[in-house]
DNA sequence: GTGGTCTAGACCACT
DNA sequence: GTGGTCTAGACCACA
C-alpha cells in the first residue's frame, strides 16, 4: 500500500494521490471505506499532516474521497459521473509527450504496448 | 513548429524542449540542421533568452543537440547510443500514473491504444 | 421528511435545522405538533444524539421549537414576532454571494428567477 | 476591491475568492489581467501568503485564474466552456436553503426578488 | 476523536 | 522577482 518516494522530484502530495488511486484500482480500497485520518496517515508516512490533508482535498476535489468532518475521509460510492473531458484532453496531450520522449530513448510502439499490458494487469482489470 | 501554451503548468523551458523534439521525429529538423541561436527564438517566440538558453542546455544533455563554438547550435547526427535504461524505467513509471489517471477518468484501454495509434501517426514513423 | 445527505459539506445539525424548517413550511409539521425526542430521532436518522440535540438547541434559539419539560418538544405556535433585521441583512449578503457564483457558473438571472418560483412552489406557499 | 472581513465566520481565503470574482464581474479585473503576486496581495491584506495562495489555487481550479511559475497570476480569458452542471445543482440547492430561511425570517418572495434586482444592478450586467 | 483554517518560516523551481 | 511545497504548531468546529 501507498509508498512515499522521498527523493522524488513528485510532491509527497502527489504521490499519495496517485497512490490512493492505485489502491482504489487494485481493490485494496473500496467504495464506502474509511481511510486513515489524517493524523493516522501522517504518523504512517512520517509527514507533516498537512501535506496528508492536501492529498485528501485533492482527491475529494477529483470526486475518489469524501470528508465528512468530525467523522473521517471515506471512498466515495462511485455514481457513474459525466466524463470529464477537459481533463481527459489534457491527459491524451501528456501521453503524446510521452511517446515522444520514448521514442528519443529508443523505446518502440510495440514497447510500449507491451508498458499498457503490464499496468492493466497490475490493475486488475478493476474499473475506479 | 514549436508552440508554447502560456496556460499549461509544463514549465515554458520543457515545453520547448518537447516541442524541438517532436519536430525532429516529424522531420521538419533534420540532423545537421541548424537551429536559430538563443537571441533569435526568444524574439521568435517573445521569451526571456534565459528560458531559451536552458532548454537548449537541457537538449545538448540529452545529446540532442551539439553546440559548436563561434558557428551555432545544431541537430546533432544520430548515432545508436545505447538506451538509458534508467530513463528508460523512469518513463514506465510515469506511464503507469498516467494509466492509473486514465481509468479514473474512465478512459478504457481500447482508448489508449487509440492515443498510441494516433501518436504514432503523427510523428510519421520516423527515428530519432 | 427530513433526509440527511452523507456526502454534503454542510454540517449533519445544520442540514437537520434546515429540513425541519423545510417541513414547517410545506405543512407537514403544524404548530402544536410534538416532535419526537432526540433519542428516538437519533434512532430514526442514524445519528448521534448529541448532533439532534444540537439542532434542536438552535431550533429553539430562533423560536421554532418549544421544550416543554417532562412533555417534550413542540412545533411553536406563529407570532407575529419583529422581524430580525440583522440576520435578514446577513441573509441578503449570502444571497449576494450566492449570485456571483451564479453568475460564474453561466446561470442567467432569468434562471435564478426560475429557482426562486420553483422554491416557493415547493413550499405551498404557507407562513413559517 | 476585495475586502476581508477578519470577524466574519467565513474562512479568510473564501472570502477574498468570492471577493475576487466580484471584481472580475464588476470589470474591475479583466481577463489578461496580472492581480497582485501572492505576497504583495498578503501585504495589503495583512494576511498569511499561504492564506492568498490558497485562493488563487481555488480560483484557479475552478478556471477564474491562470498561474504561471516564475511569473504570476493571471485572470483567464474566457473561453465559453461547458456548464458544470453538478456545480450549478449544488447551488441550486443551496438557493433552496436561503430560501426556506428567508421565509422563516418572514421575507417574502417580494423582497428576494428586489434583492436580485439589486444584485444584478451592483454587478453591472457583466457576463463571468 | 475527526477534518479545516491560519500563521510563520524554510527551501526549491521557474522567468 | 514569481508561485509551489513542506514543516511545525496553534486554534476552531463537528460528531
Amino acid at each position: 500500500m501507498v509508498k512515499i518516494d522521498k527523493d522524488s522530484h513528485r510532491p509527497f502530495y502527489e504521490q499519495l494521490v496517485i497512490g490512493i488511486k492505485e489502491d482504489i484500482l487494485q481493490g485494496i480500497l473500496e467504495p464506502g471505506d474509511q481511510i486513515p485520518s489524517v493524523r493516522e496517515m501522517a504518523k504512517i508516512l512520517l509527514m507533516n499532516p498537512n501535506t496528508i490533508s492536501k492529498a485528501y482535498k485533492v482527491l475529494e476535489s477529483e470526486q475518489v474521497l469524501v470528508t465528512v468532518k468530525g467523522k473521517g475521509t471515506f471512498v466515495k460510492q462511485v455514481e457513474s459521473r459525466p466524463r470529464d473531458l477537459r481533463r481527459i484532453e489534457e491527459l491524451q496531450q501528456q501521453f503524446n509527450e510521452l511517446v515522444i520522449e520514448a521514442k528519443h530513448l529508443q523505446v518502440t510502439e510495440t514497447e510500449i504496448k507491451q508498458w499498457l499490458k503490464e499496468a492493466e494487469a497490475k490493475l486488475g482489470g478493476n474499473e475506479a
